[in-house]
DNA sequence: AGAGTTAGTAGACGCTTGTTTACTTGTCAA
DNA sequence: TTGACAAGTAAACAAGCGTCTACTAACTCT
């Protein structure tokens, strides 16, 4: 067993970003990231402090929805809208997408949630718009893209036949169109 | 104390009801339901089984988005979008919505859910719709509806202004139209 | 009036949770 | 080589959970 702190608390990391995409944030126990990581219970909070900073933590952890919504505001809503459909279609999507749409109901959590759509979401979209009001408008895309997750967790992934995921797809582009424009 | 079945099963029904919407599944305890109802805990049990099954039938005490929904095909984007523009601007919407916005994450619940919202709003606008794939179509417009009960759980009620409020009523009534159209 | 049924109660059971404490063991500098 | 510091471990802690059992008391029917 070689002793390296900074490997440890990554697979913690790691494991705890994992597991909470896939299950939920009350779903998981600290042990179930403990065995995942193949480290002891008692690391987690030593490196980590509490639970929900782990969570705060993980959520943290590189997002690729800042690359989809940076680029040229011209073609936003498509970008937007290929990734809702991409998402729709298939069940590959990054961890941390899947973290926010399973996060639990507890105030401590929701709050770190809110920080994060906020400040990744919200904030990032609203700086792509002109006109008034940019960030009334960033949160119905918000809007649209939480729903997405929501429809994904209920309904599990495939939910959208391969066959008319374009056709889908094409759809959300002209609804972003309408949210976003001035 | 009068001693009376069917009022005692039906407060606590109602506790249930309103605890689950105002917190969430997994922050309300058997204990908390019974305290607010005046009822002791072990009777929750006795009538309702598990504490899955009192959501289950919680879920299920009328729902007015049935009667959103029912009524002219023509209007049922304007009937939709306006529903949520309130959703978004005020606190008062009626619990079984809460209870849907804050329910857990646990797989018993989301079949629990999935199931209510599959037969409450998908099926019913699908079949309010003509043309090709109705049940897809329904489901974009379930994702709007939901992704308002995200936003409304991460940001509050208030977070679109009493002024704004018929702007974006308008919007959301386009966006409607688009994900219901033929 | 008394027996039987049933609503309501108190309390405990068993389990799981996040977190902490006391301890062991490996690593590296002096 | 040895001593100190840090990484890792085992076990327990206290609290909370859903649920169940044994009991009390009120109402109903004959």
């Amino acid at each position: 067993m070689t002793r390296d702190r900074e490997a440890t608390s990554r697979r913690i990391l790691e494991a705890a970003r994992d597991l909470f995409a896939a299950h939920g944030y009350d779903q998981v126990t600290m042990r179930m990231i403990a065995a995942e990581a193949g480290a002891n219970v008692a690391l987690v909070n030593r490196y980590f402090g509490t639970k929900a900073a782990l969570f705060a933590e993980a959520l943290a952890t590189g997002s690729t929805i800042e690359s989809v919504i940076a680029g040229d505001p011209a073609g936003l809503a498509a970008r937007l809208a290929h990734r809702l459909a991409v998402r729709l279609q298939s069940g590959a999507t990054e961890p941390v997408t899947r973290m926010v749409d399973r996060a639990g109901t507890s105030p401590e959590i929701q709050a770190i949630l809110r920080a994060h759509v906020e400040a990744t979401v919200v904030k990032r979209i609203a700086a792509q718009l002109d006109g008034p009001q940019p960030e009334q408008r960033a949160l119905l895309a918000a809007t649209m893209i939480l729903g997405t997750g929501s429809v994904r967790r209920l309904f599990g992934p495939g939910v959208i036949e391969e066959v008319d995921a374009h056709q889908v797809e094409e759809r959300l582009r002209e609804m972003f169109e309408i949210c976003l424009r001035p």
